[in-house]
DNA sequence: GGTAGGAACTGGTCTAGATGACTTGACCAG
DNA sequence: CTGGTCAAGTCATCTAGACCAGTTCCTACC
C-alpha cells in the first residue's frame, strides 16, 4: 500500500551516486565510468544507467561525448536570475548589510500597490520603510508592503529583522517574482537619506515576490547609482529547448 | 557517412508531433494520446514514445498525471532572461524599431573595451554609434564593439541593418551574456541625441555576449528612463533541479 | 616514417516485452 | 445514497538484449 520508497529507485541510486561522485571526488572535465560499468557495478540494465545520466545531464552536472565518453560539465554561471534579499546580495558582494527601520505599521493598500499585489483597494498592509546600508554607508531607501492578513503577527513585538527569514519561518518563500527597473531622480526625502542631491540618478527597482500563485511581498527600492550596479545574467534560450510557449508578454508596457 | 538524418530519428519524429499538437489543437490541461495509442500510431515501443514525452516534460510543455495521463502544461512565465536584440524587445512591446547610424567604422580597442571582449588593447575592432528609435521617437543612444577579426566583411558594403542577423549569418549568434544596469545622467551629446536635457537620469546598460567561450559583441547603451523600464523575471533555483553546484547534499534523504 | 585499417572502446537509438502504482468508473451490497 | 470491490486504463520503472555512430589507439603494410 504505502510504498515508502524512497532511494529504493534504482536510477536514483546510480543518479545520487554520480552526484556524490562529482561532488566529492571528481573535477571539471573528469570522466565518469562508462555507462556499461556502471551496469555491471549496480547490477541494473543500460537503460536504467542511462535515466540515471540523463538526469544529470538536464542538469548541467555532466555532458555526454559521443564515442569518448561522459564527463563533468563546467560548472556554468548560473543564468537564472536569482530572488535573493538585500542581505544576500550585499553579502555575495563583499559587503556587510544594514537596516535601519524608518517606520513600520500598517497601511490600508492605495491602488497601484493593491493591483501589484493582487489584493483589493484598501486591504489592510503591513509597511515597512527602511534604508538600506551597506558597509555602513546608506545604499538604498526602500518601501515594503505585505499582505498583512496572511502574516498574522508580523509585527508583533520587534521589528522583524529581516523579511525573508520571517516569511521562511512560515513557509512563505517566494518562488519567483519580477522586478522592473529604470532610473530616476533623487527626491528630497531620499536624496537626504542617501546623502546625494536631490535630482541625481538613481537605480528603482520595483520588486513582486510571489510565493504560487500568490504574490507575498511588494517593493520599491531607490539605490544609489554611484554605489550600485546591477548585474543580470542573461540566456539564449536552449536551443533543444524549443520555441517560445504560447508568448506570454508580461511586461511594463513604459 | 555524412548522416544528414533531420528528424529520421523515431524519438523526434514523435516529439515533434507532439509539439506541434501542443501548438496547434491543443490547449492547457488538454490530454495529449497515451504512451500506448503513440506506441501503435507511430510503429515504435514505447521507450521511444517515453523518450519523446521526457523531452518535452523537461521543457515544460507536457505535464505527466501518473494513472491518468499526460497533460499539456499551464504556459509558464519564462523566468531565464532573455538575450533579445533591441528589435526583438521593442516587437515584444508593440512598438516599432528603427535604427539610425551615426557612425560605422574601425577602431583600435581601448583598455576598457579590449577588457570586456576579452582581446588585447588596441586590437581591431568594429565600432557602430547608433541611435535606437521606438515608433520613431528616440529611445537609446548606443555605441557596439566587435572583433573586427573575427567578422571579415562585416562593413563591406551597406552597414548591416542588424548585428544579430549578421552574427547569425556567420553562426555566431550569441548563446550567453551579461547586462550590467545603472543609472547615470545624460551628457550633452546623449541629451541633445535623445531629445531630454542634459543631467536627466538614463538607464545605462552594458552588455557583454558571448558565443560559447568567446565574447563576440560589447555595447553600452543609454535609455531614456521615461520611455524605457526594464522587465526582469526573477526565479528562486527550482527544488527539482539540484543543488547549487559542489555545495549543498542532493535531496529528500527521507 | 607514414598511413590505412581495424579492434575496442565510448555514447545514441531502439525493441519487445515485464511488473508495479495510481486513477477512474462501473458495479454491487448495505 | 454511501461505501467497497474490481477491472481497465494510465504512467513509472526496469530488463536484456540489438545495432549504429563517433573516438582512440595499435598494428600491419607500404
Amino acid at each position: 500500500m504505502l510504498s515508502l520508497r524512497r532511494s529504493t529507485l534504482k536510477y536514483l541510486q546510480v543518479r545520487d551516486y554520480l552526484r556524490t561522485l562529482v561532488l566529492s571526488e571528481l573535477r571539471t572535465g573528469d570522466p565518469v565510468p562508462s555507462e556499461r560499468m556502471l551496469c555491471e557495478r549496480f547490477g541494473v540494465s543500460r537503460m536504467t544507467v542511462r535515466q540515471a545520466v540523463d538526469a544529470l545531464v538536464v542538469e548541467g552536472v555532466l555532458e555526454r561525448v559521443q564515442g569518448r565518453g561522459t564527463f563533468v560539465a563546467p560548472p556554468k554561471v548560473d543564468l537564472q536570475v536569482r530572488l535573493a534579499s538585500f542581505t544576500e546580495e550585499m553579502t555575495r558582494r563583499g559587503m556587510t548589510a544594514g537596516v535601519k527601520v524608518l517606520s513600520a505599521g500598517f497601511a490600508p493598500a492605495e491602488h497601484d500597490i493593491a493591483e501589484a499585489l493582487k489584493v483589493a483597494p484598501g486591504e489592510n498592509l503591513i509597511h515597512l520603510h527602511r534604508l538600506r546600508l551597506a558597509d555602513d554607508e546608506p545604499m538604498a531607501v526602500e518601501h515594503t508592503w505585505l499582505p498583512a492578513g496572511r502574516l498574522p503577527g508580523f509585527l508583533d513585538g520587534a521589528v522583524p529583522a529581516s523579511v525573508y527569514v520571517e516569511l521562511d519561518a512560515r513557509g512563505l518563500i517566494p518562488d519567483w517574482g519580477e522586478d522592473t527597473i529604470d532610473a530616476g531622480e533623487a527626491d528630497h526625502e531620499e536624496a537626504k537619506l542617501l546623502h546625494i542631491k536631490p535630482g541625481k540618478p538613481v537605480l528603482r527597482i520595483s520588486r513582486r515576490a510571489f510565493t504560487g500563485d500568490s504574490a507575498i511581498e511588494y517593493s520599491r527600492s531607490a539605490f544609489r547609482s554611484d554605489r550600485y550596479t546591477l548585474w543580470v545574467p542573461v540566456a539564449r534560450p536552449n536551443p533543444s529547448v524549443v520555441p517560445r510557449r504560447r508568448s506570454v508578454a508580461p511586461d511594463a508596457t513604459t
